[in-house]
DNA sequence: ATCAAATAATTCGCACACGAAGTATGTTAC
DNA sequence: GTAACATACTTCGTGTGCGAATTATTTGAT
């Protein structure tokens, strides 16, 4: 058992490592144009997914609803995000970006990429085997969700 | 351009996937034990570092002092971290666990340990190439976070 | 010896992030 | 048509998680 709890250590270690090195590389940059990283996700989703609701960007962004909820919040409080009630549907919210949003992620955007490039000198072959690799841990921790 | 951003997208996306599913795997087994994920971890590495002060503690769970402080905090007041002044050097303190979080760690190891035990059927090769990529990442990112 | 700089924790204010509970609206069964 | 259920979102309470500012103590320079 022992070898076999090293090896799991090991993985959650590395995970939480690289994690922490994401978060910190790239907090300056949302920050200097005002808003946060999550934030940065939900924007950028909006622009590839225009009028979705809330449901559908928690799924984008991997969050529950109530946390969107609260980050949406935000950013229409900034004038960033737009969000109006359907007719057809008055439960039901369409979000998306203003104008200023659009523009502000353009900026946060090309900072990020500019900030995120040395992983380019990966090699191909090694992000395809991360991406795999990683592809298969999720399949393999959803199966283990769902036991007692 | 593009065809970069693409690349640098799918990698965070993925990252981001990884470890909200790391998360909801391993919440619950937390929780019924009345801890949260941090916590275990920080009374996993006062098992393996005994007597350590906060600034080597948050040094090994990758976070700053002030929230390893908080973290500890909440341990103390529950019982299952003793937090001491030392006598040669009155700022620092020094941690270790109660008899009661002992006991608590090795309950929730046991039940972390099972819920990710199907990592292992990950081949050992995969494994190796994971933490060998996302060791390399990590180094590529710190460079990355020193520039303006 | 003394005062400035460094160090170790803590406190503060903000923004996630979660599930549970609540509200409003829509759908379905009968 | 109305009552039960389902859906979409919001609110709530708690716990991270961060950097900046603060406090207490030690070290170092003169």
């Amino acid at each position: 058992m022992d070898d076999r709890q090293q090896r799991i250590m090991q993985i959650t270690r590395s995970m939480r490592e690289l994690n922490q090195s994401f978060y910190h590389a790239t907090r300056k940059d949302a920050e200097a144009c005002g808003i946060t990283q999550i934030q940065y996700l939900v924007l950028r989703a909006l622009k590839q997914h225009p009028m979705i609701g809330l449901g559908e960007l928690s799924d984008l962004i991997y969050t529950g609803a109530s946390t969107a909820s609260g980050v949406i919040d935000r950013l229409v409080q900034a004038g960033l995000v737009v969000r109006d009630r359907l007719e057809e549907d008055r439960r039901a919210v369409a979000l998306k970006l203003s104008p200023e949003g659009e523009e502000l992620l353009n900026r946060v955007g090309e900072r990020m990429m500019k900030r995120l490039s040395p992983l380019l000198q990966l090699s191909e072959e090694d992000v395809g085997q991360l991406l795999r690799i990683q592809g298969q841990m999720v399949n393999l921790l959803q199966q283990a969700r769902e036991e007692p």
